[in-house]
DNA sequence: ACTTTCCCCTGGAACGTTCCAGGGGAGATA
DNA sequence: TATCTCCCCTGGAACGTTCCAGGGGAAAGT
């Protein structure tokens, strides 16, 4: 049950502690006939290098820290895909806490990963009141990653949510379409942008903007959905706040008997799974999720190695056409 | 940058270094007005414990290591839940490390956590060949969450697919249904399970099984609805091996102008977010999830305690009705 | 034959904790 | 006054590594 030890090793091979160390380590001053030996006396014993040991005598963990605000958001699926890669090859190991949308949970991985001693650590979409984080940013750096950090001290990494809105409504109007309500997103900051960019793509192209308040959530889309049905003036398409309203969107569509596309185009935002997976599949705007997590993770691992401060980093949207925006029929046009 | 040490605390309060272990481990025999300056002092320097160097000397993390084999799959942030929740209550920590669904990055994630001398570590719906595990489980309490474990040695937590197969089929014929066909999920276990669970029961109902090939996909389930359709004996009624493969049936019926549920009832299984957020919500077989980390969590941790051998864990799966399944019109009975 | 060089190896100190044996001093007891 | 308790505190050893200074011996140079 217990784990064996370097001496324990060097024992078994006839040699010293250090030699073992060595070998263990990749040195290459080591006769081969002793190499041979002390690898096959590890081998033999089951030995794994206390990871502990390490970080305590060299002072460096190798560890990158990873507080994920919300695992069932598969969005951070991909961010982390993306920390794991970047971090992986230059050898370190990312290691994640759960946050559990809740900032004292948060607040306490931090203080588990602190106590670790990573060498870094990667806030993915905290919840937490950032400035509970500075003091802590005192003794690691830190970066944010699929949030905006309202600190200057830390870095944060994200997508450009007001050029993502206008992506959705140049492709509308591409089609065609010139009644184009939104449903926005409440107040998370998000929203706020996304909603402005809407709003702004649309005085660009001479039409007026129409928003109904909505929220992150497939019942902020009914809601939004049910009230411009409700109305008088119809849209031919719709925005979503993101996917998961814009599932919601869909249902009322479907129960009200309303064809999609052919009567209405809807767009979504995030292109997470159930985009894909919806009955009609959706069209959506993309983040670069993975890259989102390269990149945070890249400047975390600069701060550790030059200890500089960084800059923090804005990545680019795409759009994704997929079969629930068509040019508007004319009757509706 | 650098971390305080219980001698920078020490130095600081004007006693020794011991006395500030004590009041940091909460000992009761240290006179108010030292244990008063330590703290204040431990706090003004920012001071954290090193759980490396605790780990050393106490042989012992407290850190649970918990593998996640699919970060997407959300059916292991729950798990994740129950574990987290039952870790925390008695003073663990969880460290998730990402298995990417990949055998090899598994075994490079277990072996990580061995490194960090973890108390025990959690397989949450492992990819690894458990064979390659048990030589790592002879220095390590292992449990396996979310699959089956072939090895005696390593305990399991699961849910019976052969149960939740037949609340499926028992919830059809109860509404009516008689001509009920499942699309599979392939040769995984669990998919094994549950196409022998819907047969067991069609026949316990007196009712012969139809059994057409397909995946664990959106896909499988777009080629096994397109099969069912194209025969000359439609079904009112379709199993699905799980919910993805049950969207992909949903997509197929509404391309071909199906109504759902008037014509034809559909049932997924694992309760995914997917069946939740869907146009129409689907009626789908739940497992215990968070449930399912907590008992493992509860095993892993009676492992560490006792070392005694714990028993593999069968939980039940539940059935949750909404809105693809009625009763089948009269016209197509 | 003597020194130098080089290769391969070794022991000791250090990392930051915990825990144990023991010590000083105040108050109680004789 | 001398002894005993008890409370609060302290220093040292240990945990499993890494890294450094240095040592032994063979080969090479003088």
């Amino acid at each position: 049950m217990s784990h064996p030890t370097i001496f324990d090793v060097a024992r078994r091979a006839g040699v010293s502690k250090s030699l073992v160390s060595m070998v263990m380590r990749g040195a290459t001053n080591v006769s081969d006939e002793r190499r041979a030996r002390v690898i096959a006396a590890a081998e033999e014993l089951g030995y794994r290098p206390n990871a502990a040991a390490q970080s305590l005598v060299r002072q460096k963990s190798f560890v990158m820290g990873v507080i994920v605000s919300d695992l069932h958001n598969t969005f951070f699926a991909d961010v982390i895909d993306g920390i794991d890669n970047a971090v992986r090859s230059v050898g370190y190991r990312a290691l994640l806490v759960s946050g559990h949308l809740n900032a004292d949970r948060e607040t306490e991985a931090l203080e588990t990963l602190l106590r670790l001693r990573a060498d870094a650590v990667i806030l993915a979409g905290p919840a937490v009141d950032i400035d509970d984080v500075v003091a802590a940013a005192a003794s690691v750096p830190l970066v944010v990653a699929g949030a905006v950090s309202s600190h200057a001290a830390i870095p944060s990494v994200t997508t450009d949510d007001l050029r993502g809105a206008a992506l959705a409504v140049d492709h509308l109007v591409e089609l065609g379409h010139k009644k184009i309500s939104h449903i926005d997103g409440g107040d998370a900051l998000s929203s706020r942008l996304r909603r402005q960019g809407y709003e702004a793509a649309m005085r660009r192209h001479g039409l007026e903007p129409r928003v109904v308040s909505g929220s992150f959530t497939r019942d902020g889309g009914i809601h939004g959905a049910q009230t411009l049905l409700a109305g008088d003036d119809e849209p031919t398409a719709i925005f979503a706040a993101n996917d998961l309203a814009a599932m919601g969107v869909l249902s009322v569509l479907h129960d009200s008997g309303a064809d999609v596309p052919g009567e209405l185009s809807v767009v979504g935002y995030d292109n997470t799974a159930v985009a894909q997976s919806s009955p009609i599949p959706l069209t959506t705007i993309d983040q670069p999720r993975t890259e989102l997590g390269e990149v945070a993770a890249r400047l975390a691992l600069e701060r550790i190695n030059d200890g500089t401060d960084v800059q923090s980093v804005v990545l680019e949207p795409t759009l994704v056409i997929r079969d629930t925006t068509v040019t508007p029929t004319h009757s509706r046009q």
